[in-house]
DNA sequence: TATCGATATGAATAATTTTGCAAGTCGGTG
DNA sequence: CACCGACTTGCAAAATTATTCATATCGATA
């Protein structure tokens, strides 16, 4: 029971889910699609992260469902092979996470950097 | 791909973690805290709250060997067979955890319901 | 000092998630 | 009109997690 760290911190994760708590997608599926956009692939956005392609399509999948419409546009062939870009949906779900945490985090942190020094002064019995 | 929602949300988790990203208790911990606090047993708090005793017994101990001190005092013997407590460690945990909620989550609610706003024009494509 | 019931813990089993691989589809382009 | 490489998709294997069950330990108290 050794303490492996300096200080506690807080952390947060904010996601998009329905109105009846089917969660839909976070930070991780913001940063695919932000990738996608940039590369134009999604093999090259899920290589680029280091994730799996398998896992990565089929969870797109899921939040296509789940959303009820398409984020993301697929097409086949070409010397290229193929390509993928963003659905105007897709693109606003994006900005959306964009501002969400542009304006959030600033806060959070703020909010977060007076709590932590609570927590910092819970130590280890004498 | 139809939709089974009538809104979308926003939701969000927070928890305490190192300084090197290493997760340690979040709002479960919080609430199994709590429970047995009131109850004065592991057992009965897992039992309330329809958790795994083994799974739970082995994620207190994962949390206490990650935070570096006890969080609980287990007794065992007597007529009722033992009981648990929480140390003043585990109950400023707790306390800490009760400001949190009381002081973000207010203002989470705010800056997200003047988000989901935007969230909800983003509609199916025509 | 025998009893009782919660704490403590190993280990097998089940369930879930992740990973990996193979093979087929597609169509713009040279 | 053959080629190329990304998009698709099924499925098995592997890795993680969760659940269950059994059994031992402990000690205040009657």
């Amino acid at each position: 029971m050794s303490k492996n760290y300096h200080k506690l911190k807080l952390n947060y994760k904010i996601w998009i889910e329905t109105d009846l708590h089917v969660s839909i997608l976070g930070e991780g599926k913001w940063k695919l699609l932000t990738a996608i956009k940039e590369t134009g692939s999604l093999k090259a956005a899920v290589e680029s992260m280091g994730l799996s392609y398998r896992q990565t399509w089929t969870k797109l999948k899921e939040i296509e469902e789940k959303l009820g419409f398409p984020i993301i546009e697929k097409s086949r062939g070409g010397a290229e092979g193929g390509h993928t870009s963003l659905t105007p949906q897709g693109e606003k779900i994006v900005e959306f996470f964009d501002k969400v945490y542009s304006k959030f985090e600033p806060r959070v942190k703020d909010i977060f950097s007076k709590l932590v020094q609570d927590l910092n002064t819970i130590h280890k019995p004498n």
